[in-house]
DNA sequence: CTGAAAGCGCTAACAG
DNA sequence: CTGTTAGCGCTTTCAG
């Protein structure tokens, strides 16, 4: 910048001046100014400007996966928000991991981002206080924060949409329905228990431990369960899984293909398969906006009480979850 | 800084000492320089850091969409190589768009990336030079750099996919195999097209302009290019799709599910589909590996002549493919 | 082992 | 309309 001012014969705040657009610059030494930053190839450094106005223009998102297409879409959602007020965006991946997530929302946090989108993969936030009363605005998508901290949050309606699926399941005939759900450590994946519980209990239906597994993680373990859920004197007909992973792991473990069987989270191709899949569908890209949205809001200086939004799910009946039990 | 400095009666640079674990600082001083730190909640300003040093730690990657699987694939390869050598990505989609494309790169450029992982979308990088000679140091992945510019470039060997799937279908006895690939003007799309071409070719096959439609992007269309085909004198007893998207569309839109069919880039549930689907499998995580070691190897000061590199594809058969035609 | 001074590249505040 | 000065928060250089 001084170059450029020295090579244009003006003062280095003439040459700000003109490459922030501010009007009152005579034309004739702008045309001077631009003439010397095109010669000499200047081009502004955003760090430095950043550094000196206090806001950086960008923002952290930390999310489980960014592979997995519900966070990525997700991502795809915040990102566009971003861009159209102007900020770039940090990814990363926690890996459902609690000390990587907070080393990079810490990572975050030391270049200053303005504000951040945490789906939480920890259960403790304390480390978060620090830089929460330094002004970082911060958005909790998915899951809430841990130990009872108050924030803006954003949630899909978790335990509706695995007791209206569950209902569904009841409202074709079924009477033993198992539930196949993530650790249960994993918030979205209690609530999910919690709605399918609720769920047996208003229809007057026992909940059998037996027909419950959480927290299959490999494809092997999925078939033991399963088989022995089916070998069971009083097995069940149909299945609710706790979330897309699990669903299609299921699909993959199945021995019979005549269940019933109703998933948590849609996936492309669920509509291809035979029979199509029955979901409750989330929304990722309104989660991710949505977010995005009340943290934007927040950077911009609101200060009102902080926000809970609950998204809605929704039934996407396709076959699967309509089979009735053996009769 | 300052008030650290103050609190714990040293100077800065003993606090920055401090704060960085640099060697030689009097235990006793270390101590008290924390104390303060942790009383006073401070914490090191990373901007101020790098732009005092001229290094950001932090690279751009820039890909066509973060929602496709292929990209996110890709995301989180790059991003677990930059977390392994400490530094932070920033990540933008361009939605195939050569301006936005533009913006997401200079805007990465003027916060000082140390690098940049571009899926490019627009043919003209010369925009790219001025960031290129001061410094900054890029990789092309997925397609080349537009207008013959030579940089490090990984790619996936299209043609070679290509080639194979329709030697595969010429293999089990088809003659008259369609090809519906992506706008020709997209790299990997044109490359594909003269893999199915080359292919006919060795085997003696007329290439028949009847049977290749190109960048065909809603379903109403494609199923109306189908319709089309399947109605010709002599119709298509086997398809080779173009890419992942196209794969599925087809699958939406084919009348009929007796045709064979190979598909460029495999897809979560392919095997689960009926019948199987028979792809020619990229390796999105291994060419963002790739990519990444390959622009962490240049940041680090290597300057050997620029490398292209070719992927190999794998063709994985799962059935669609290995139909015969009708006898 | 510790500190003072300079400066990374920019903008804010205030003169002229 | 243009310029001067100060300083964002840090590291570098050099001197104690």
């Amino acid at each position: 910048m001084n170059d450029v001012a020295a090579a244009a014969g003006v003062a280095l705040k003439t040459v700000s001046r003109v490459v922030n657009n501010e009007a009152g610059v005579n034309s004739a030494t702008a045309e001077r100014v631009l003439a010397a930053i095109e010669r000499l190839g200047y081009r502004r450094n955003d760090s430095a400007r950043m550094l000196r106005r206090g806001r950086t223009a960008s923002i952290g998102l930390v999310i489980e996966d960014v592979a997995d297409p519900f966070y990525s879409g997700l991502s795809r959602a915040v990102e566009d928000v971003a861009r159209r007020r102007g900020h770039l965006v940090f990814t990363g991946s926690s890996g459902e991991n609690a000390t990587r997530e907070r080393e990079l929302v810490l990572a975050f946090c030391a270049r200053r981002v303005d504000g951040l989108i945490i789906v939480p993969a920890g259960e403790d936030h304390d480390y978060l206080s620090p830089e929460l009363d330094a002004g970082i605005s911060a958005v909790f998508a998915d899951r809430p924060a841990g130990s009872g901290r108050i924030v803006d949050t954003v949630l899909c309606d978790n335990a509706g949409g695995s007791r209206t699926g569950t209902e569904h399941l009841i409202r074709h005939g079924h009477r033993r329905i198992a539930f196949l759900g993530d650790q249960p450590a994993i918030f979205t994946a209690g609530q999910r228990l919690t709605g399918y519980r609720e769920a047996l209990l208003a229809a007057g239906l026992p909940y059998d431990e037996d027909l419950v597994t959480m927290g299959v993680p490999d494809q092997a373990r999925l078939a033991g369960e399963l088989a022995r859920m089916l070998a069971l004197p009083d097995p069940p007909t149909a299945l609710l899984t706790g979330n897309g992973r699990t669903t299609v792991s299921t699909l993959r473990a199945l021995p019979r293909r005549d269940l019933a069987l109703v998933g948590f989270d849609d996936f492309e191709l669920a509509d291809l398969l035979d029979p199509a899949i029955t979901v409750i569908a989330q929304d990722p890209v309104r989660l991710g906006t949505t977010a995005a949205e009340l943290l934007f809001h927040r950077m911009s200086g609101n200060i009102d009480p902080y926000r809970q939004i609950e998204l809605p799910t929704r039934l996407i009946p396709r076959g699967s979850g309509e089979r009735p039990p053996p009769s």
